[in-house]
RNA sequence: GGAGAGGUGGUCGAGCGGUUGAUGGCACCCGCCUCGAAAGCGGGCAGAGGUGAUGAGCCUCUCGAGGGUUCGAAUCCCUCCCUCUCCGCCA
């Protein structure tokens, strides 16, 4: 959610703003006018509630409170009915009432973007930050990693299929082991670059889930249960984000950053053909995330550090790859400023996103009430909140499986993981 | 799921129809004292919105949420949510 006293004194950087996104910002116009209506209503409203205040204080002090009450009733008669009239206006144009036209329009402006944010309409303009490795050249003909999975028996699509349909996939044996390793590794680096480790609820309310932005973002593809009105959560930012809401967070505390690792759960509706064979694209997916609340001044150098420690994963891992900053055009909903991590894929000839790193800035900071304060005397300020993936683990585990595959259908572990996985080769004698 | 208790400011905890947006303790901030600190003393300290200059001041709203009664509600009534205790069930 934008701050509306900035779209009221700055409107024309959100005008730019929403211009460079390729989004239509006449809908501004709209909310300045009802912004106006709303502060002259609520004006009144507030001179009759002052008034009102003051009759009744007075007859709380007089001796005779009845002959005071009878004294003042006709005007207070002509306050009530009137206050009655301009709360229902107020209410009707308040922009903090769920439902109302100002709100609604205010609920789909999406942050306000960095001016380092580079110009573009689609992922085309995405600009290459840098790049890392380089993709393998096979001396065979590589296979893509369903085909390798089947063959070495570590994955098995045909029977998650008969278990829940399409969209799923079952790790087996050396393959969900890989996957556990890859989740445990990901979480001690992250341990060590300061994050706190979370297990949080996967179940979250449509308060909290409204309160990290994915109510609009995500809202056809999230799974919901209508019974308790619980969401799964899409992303572990959800939970992780929303942790500290409503709290006033002690400036020597921050930054905050937290790690946790969770089942991710989407529907994908409007997904259907687009990368549909193997795990690259699931229903349920694992993922380690990253969230930090910042410091509203330093979480531009914030995003580049956590946009470092999901690189420095792929890295260790020895997986080429690449990172983007994504273009006006791509930049998502909540965020500001976005990089994505994407991965060699051998199969797709292509690199994919593993990891998407955003800068929230204040915007899902506002919605959860995140705040803290500057010191003892300040009032409190919105933090900034960020988050990426650290990684997402079915992605890092097929991008794992076709770059290190072997002519003889046996898959190399990086030897990072080595540790982690107990073993060297998966399908080795 | 059943029975009971309760939800008040950063925190603990009073208040239970009328200058109470809220006594007091703790925490925190400023000052005095001190070589310095602790203790002690004095003062300050909720949030949101509107208006004003993103100042002072003024105004409105907020005591879990939403309704109601009343001239007036943290205080009374209703609904919902949540927490705790006991019982039941259960990985």
């Amino acid at each position: 959610m934008l701050d509306i006293v900035v779209i009221r004194r700055d409107p024309d950087r959100v005008r730019r703003s929403l211009q460079r996104r390729g989004l239509d910002p006449s809908v501004l116009d709209d909310v300045l006018r009802l912004d106006t209506e709303y502060r002259s209503a609520l004006a009144d409203l507030e001179r009759a509630q002052s008034e009102r205040r003051t009759l009744s204080e007075q007859i709380g002090r007089a001796p005779d409170k009845a002959a005071a009450t009878a004294e003042r009733r006709p005007r207070l008669d002509v306050l009530a009915k009137l206050s009655e009239q301009q709360q229902e206006r107020v209410r009707e144009l308040a922009p903090d009432v769920e439902g109302s036209p100002l709100r609604a329009l205010l609920e789909h402006l999406p942050n306000l973007l960095d001016e380092s944010v580079p110009d573009g309409a689609d992922e085309r303009a995405n600009v290459t930050v840098r790049a890392w490795g380089e993709p393998p050249r096979f001396d065979f003909t590589p296979k893509p990693h369903w085909e390798l999975g089947e063959a070495l028996g570590i994955l098995d699509f045909e029977r998650a299929v008969r278990l829940s349909g399409s969209r799923f996939s079952i790790l087996k044996g050396d393959g969900a082991r890989l996957a556990r390793a890859l989740a445990q590794f990901f979480l001690d680096r992250a341990t060590v670059r300061g994050y706190v480790e979370i297990a949080p609820p996967y179940l979250v309310t449509r308060a909290t889930m409204w309160s990290t932005g994915q109510l609009s973002k995500f809202s056809d593809a999230m799974f919901h249960d209508d019974d308790t009105d619980l969401y799964l959560i899409p992303t572990a930012e959800v939970p992780l984000t929303a942790l500290r809401g409503d709290e006033i967070i002690d400036a020597a505390e921050l930054p905050c950053k937290y790690t946790a690792f969770t089942p991710c759960f989407r529907k994908e509706a409007g997904a259907a053909g687009k990368e549909t064979r193997g795990i690259m694209r699931q229903h349920q997916f694992d993922k380690v995330e990253l969230v930090w609340l910042s410091h509203p001044e330093r979480s531009f150098e914030a995003l580049e550090s956590l946009t470092e420690d999901a690189a420095s994963l792929l890295r260790e891992l020895e997986l080429p790859h690449r990172i983007v900053a994504l273009c006006a055009g791509d930049v998502g909903f909540n965020a500001a400023k976005t990089y994505d991590l994407e991965v060699w894929v051998p199969s797709a000839k292509a690199y994919r996103e593993i990891s998407s790193c955003s800068n929230c800035t204040d915007f899902q900071a506002r919605r959860s009430a995140i705040r803290f304060r500057r010191d003892a005397k300040s009032k409190p300020e919105y933090v900034h909140t960020l988050n990426g993936s650290g990684l997402a683990i079915g992605r890092t585990l097929l991008a794992l499986m076709e770059n290190f595959q072997r002519a003889d259908g046996t898959i190399a572990v990086p030897r990072a993981l080595e540790p982690y996985a107990g073993f060297s080769i998966v399908g080795g004698v």
